[in-house]
DNA sequence: CCATCCTTCCTAGGGCTCCTAGGATAATAC
DNA sequence: GTATTATCCTAGGAGCCCTAGGAAGGATGG
């Protein structure tokens, strides 16, 4: 019987476009061995278990988003380079919903070091010179940015921003230019603001 | 053979609890049944799938949720009022990881009507009475704020930022001084959208 | 060219999940 | 006391993850 040609790579790539399609949580082994024409047992020899074929679509999307972010970022600077950046984000989890899902699975601390993570909040950091922070004002800036971002895709994919007339797009914009006013104006430390 | 005293109520009780155990995608019908010593396929006279079950835990995460925020909220306004806000949406993520995963189920129209979905909104417009902001800035600020805190809690959750000394705690107070201050100096309509 | 070895695939099967169908019995209403 | 309804049961189908053990393809080396 001739080979299915199966291969750890072709299997993270294929895991992505079904997760893409069905939902990261309706991935299942099963169909991912049908669409290699392939019992789901077969599979096992390529992968540990159903959660590494997470792990490795996480990793894929990963190195993918970062790549994007990357381009978008190349001769911008300031309130540019942010909104650059966010877009990035917001229009490859709306283009890839099963992979943007999959970044958000733990990694373990080797996989998380092999993996593009680093390069996000580099790239965040790079962002951030525009904006003259110092740590570690600069972490805590990266992390608002973060929450900011991945918190507005999960509540839009979610049906979060569902219930009301005002436009998605709209808000985004404006929340990119208050986060963008927040950074200019970073608040100084634990000054305690008695107003 | 005596009942087992299996209620909606109950059942939508004793699964929140055991999503907060063992995590949102790990509770299983199957495990609620054994824990009410009765045989899984009994608990479809209750309940009309497993969906349903996290629907209702949703439901009742909301309405626990809400009242939470609505106590902290009692009294205060402008920035103690938003981070009383903040803070009683991170501790209850905390306290009830799988409780509050189930608050981004997504919800059918009538459902999320009757939910107290509505009543967080509201909550969060009363913050915004502190900031002076007509509509649709309202909206706007509405979506900023709930991005920043979900997206906070779920990077927190799902281990973002664990590879960095700067403690989460510190982070997230900057965090609510910072959209403070995006609050007090929210940009102004942009004139122009043409680029 | 042939023997060897490793990889990839198979069948078989166990255990868990969700869920349906149909029947029995407990609690309640009349 | 009987009829009704709600709650529970057993039985079973289908899908999922995963393991064990075996067969065959494809490469390697004599």
């Amino acid at each position: 019987m001739a080979r299915a040609g199966v291969t750890v790579g072709r299997l993270a790539e294929a895991a992505a476009e079904l997760a893409d399609e069905v939902g990261l949580e309706n991935m299942t082994v099963s169909e991912l061995a049908r669409r290699f024409g392939v019992k789901d047992a077969s599979l096992y020899s390529h992968i540990r278990n159903a959660h590494e074929l997470r792990v490795r679509v996480a990793v894929l999307a990963l190195a993918e988003l970062a790549d994007r972010a990357a381009t978008a970022l190349a001769g911008r600077a300031g309130r540019d380079a942010l909104i650059a950046f966010a877009d990035t984000y917001r229009d490859y989890a709306e283009e890839h919903p099963g992979r943007y899902a999959a970044t958000r699975v733990t990694l373990d601390p080797e996989t998380a070091e092999a993996s593009a993570a680093r390069r996000h909040s580099e790239m965040m950091r790079a962002i951030l010179r525009g904006y003259a922070l110092a740590e570690p004002d600069q972490t805590d800036a990266v992390r608002m940015l973060g929450s900011a971002f991945h918190g507005f895709v999960s509540l839009e994919q979610t049906g979060g921003f569902r219930y009301h007339p005002r436009g998605a797009d709209d808000s985004w914009r404006r929340m990119l230019d208050a986060l963008d006013i927040a950074l200019r104006n970073w608040p100084a430390p634990a000054a305690d603001t008695s107003d």
